[in-house]
DNA sequence: ATGGTTGGAGCCCAA
């Protein structure tokens, strides 16, 4: 079971990306960040035309989160419970039979940029974090079976980052944000690309400028998490270059675990 | 050298 995350920003723009990459990789599950529509808008028909049942959360202009699934999706959750954010950056839902052994609680997340360490949009983003950690406890146990994905805007640590002495406590690799991941990972989560490659230099994000990408100047920030009841059956983790080549490309690539569903 | 590119809204903001 091929389960991605892609922040592919704009799904209006994107859309015949997503119909191309689905076509080519069939992910079996996929979780878009940054689709910048409108639920009334969510382009429903095309992706049933390729073969996914789609939940989606999203809101003009910003933000917006959406699950695409060849299997039906339940239990579709939007939001916190009790965090009344106008930002659309969260949606759960269910692969499976819930409360079945073999179900799979996706969730998926476009984690605050926060612009610039010590602005108003940083401390949001600390903020929006420590709510989420609380969130996926909360959920972690109703389901064992967890997989958490995303945009998470935090590079874990200096080998996903291009230059380490440029980006030193810069946004997007600051402490307090790496720390922040780390609670969230310690709920009993693992970040699934490290569990088959140590090496650095692979990054899922490049800048749109100065020929970030062509230069290979990026950072590993979009992640899929699996929880420990999954993690042996982690079978493969990969970061889908091809897209970013393709003409008016998203800035972010398409991420990849490849797990085994069974009992 | 405080740059540059993209998307979406609407004559700038977020990334």
């Amino acid at each position: 079971m091929k389960i991605a995350s892609w922040n592919v920003n704009s799904l209006n723009v994107r859309l015949p990306h997503v119909e191309r990459w689905c076509a080519e990789a069939s992910p079996d599950v996929l979780a878009l960040q940054e689709t910048k529509l409108e639920d009334a808008k969510f382009p429903v028909a095309a992706l049933e035309a390729a073969g996914y049942r789609s939940a989606f959360s999203g809101q003009k202009t910003y933000n917006g989160v959406a699950i695409l699934s060849r299997a039906p999706l339940a239990e579709v959750e939007h939001g916190i419970a009790g965090f009344d954010d106008p930002q659309r950056r969260i949606l759960g839902a269910t692969i499976g039979e819930p409360g079945s052994p073999a179900a799979i609680r996706i969730v998926n997340l476009y984690v605050v940029n926060g612009q610039a360490v010590g602005s108003e949009k940083y401390a949001y983003k600390l903020d929006w974090l420590a709510r989420v950690t609380a969130h996926l406890a909360e959920e972690l146990r109703r389901h064992r079976r967890m997989v958490v994905l995303g945009d998470f805007n935090i590079a874990p640590d200096d080998r996903d980052v291009h230059d380490p002495a440029a980006w030193h406590e810069q946004i997007l690799c600051s402490t307090p944000e790496r720390e922040a991941l780390r609670r969230l990972l310690d709920l009993g989560f693992v970040d699934s690309f490290r569990l088959f490659n140590q090496d650095g230099g692979h990054y899922s994000w490049w800048d749109y400028r100065q020929g970030a990408f062509r230069r290979n100047l990026g950072l590993r920030i979009d992640l899929v998490l699996a929880s420990e009841a999954l993690r042996a059956r982690c079978r493969g983790a990969s970061i889908e270059r091809g897209p970013r080549t393709w003409e008016r490309a998203s800035d972010h690539a398409p991420v990849v675990l490849d797990i085994d569903d069974g009992i």
